[in-house]
DNA sequence: ATTATGTCTATAGAGTTAGTAGTGTTTTGA
DNA sequence: TCAAAACACTACTAACTCTATAGACATAAT
């Protein structure tokens, strides 16, 4: 798994769409790129992407603006990352249908991509966008308390 | 972490040698890549990579080709993977010296990342090449019985 | 109407990947 | 001695991906 940009984004955007999720509250992809320090034109792909995968939803015209399509508590950081980036395997070899390797029985390999992509996943599947809010209030708080 | 082509040929070409490790043979660039077909030219980068990260020697002139330079049970899966691919980090921000994140206390999706490298780290970096020679041994062995 | 928003498609520049080409250098052995 | 067979090294290219930008369009509020 490589996590580009697209990806970094998508989830930084997710988990501030997140944070501001059940006051009812919207916001303008114009606010989401200055909060997030994004390139407007390529948020809004990525806010684009996030649509079409029923993770936002948007508002269009004056007062528009972008939120949550559903709870922070039912979103996973793998999810996000499979929508943008796609699988989470090393390599494409480790699905059944590939027939790169001359003989399946000799490559050895195969069962290692998969070991990897099982231990990727027990990690990003298990983690929601409700647990990364209460993670970052914590974690400001203590910065402030710091202060 | 993803594996390009070039880290696959790598670890072929490394499993290859090590199947034919100890009993003093010496493969031709010709001859692997024949056996794991590979172009031949790309191969020989590839060859030249793992020669210049210690793992293959080679002997030029005529009769000439490669070797395994250590005992296929010192090398890991691991080793292979970094010299070729790099890093094992899904994404950059997982060292220290990075400082893309706007606040780094709030950037909480970079432990997500470093228990992910650690995870993969925890599986390659304990599959040694002897584990591999054995289970390809085994494998094909139980393919012919088949037959 | 005007203005502020989201929607969609196209495109461009930079970088990466996979593969090819050509020219060395070294060693063997006839 | 010299031709053949092998490795060594650098350069190049076509295709693809990634990041970002541009512009035309659709929608909603005032």
């Amino acid at each position: 798994m490589k996590i580009t940009y697209k990806g970094d984004y998508a989830l930084k955007a997710v988990l501030e769409l997140a944070l501001n999720h059940g006051n009812g509250s919207i916001i303008t992809i114009h606010d989401l790129a200055k909060r997030l320090d994004i390139p407007i034109k390529f948020l809004e792909q990525v806010l684009l992407d996030l649509k079409r995968g029923g993770y936002v939803a948007a508002r269009r015209g004056k007062l528009g603006g972008y939120f949550l399509a559903k709870s922070p508590a039912t979103i996973k950081v793998g999810e996000i990352i499979r929508l943008i980036e796609g699988p989470v395997e090393p390599i494409a070899c480790t699905n059944e249908e590939y027939s790169g390797c001359k003989d399946i029985y000799k490559c050895v390999f195969r069962g290692i991509w998969q070991d990897v992509a099982k231990a990727t996943s027990d990690i990003i599947d298990n983690i929601t966008f409700e647990y990364l809010v209460n993670r970052t209030a914590r974690q400001s708080m203590s910065v402030n308390y710091q202060i």
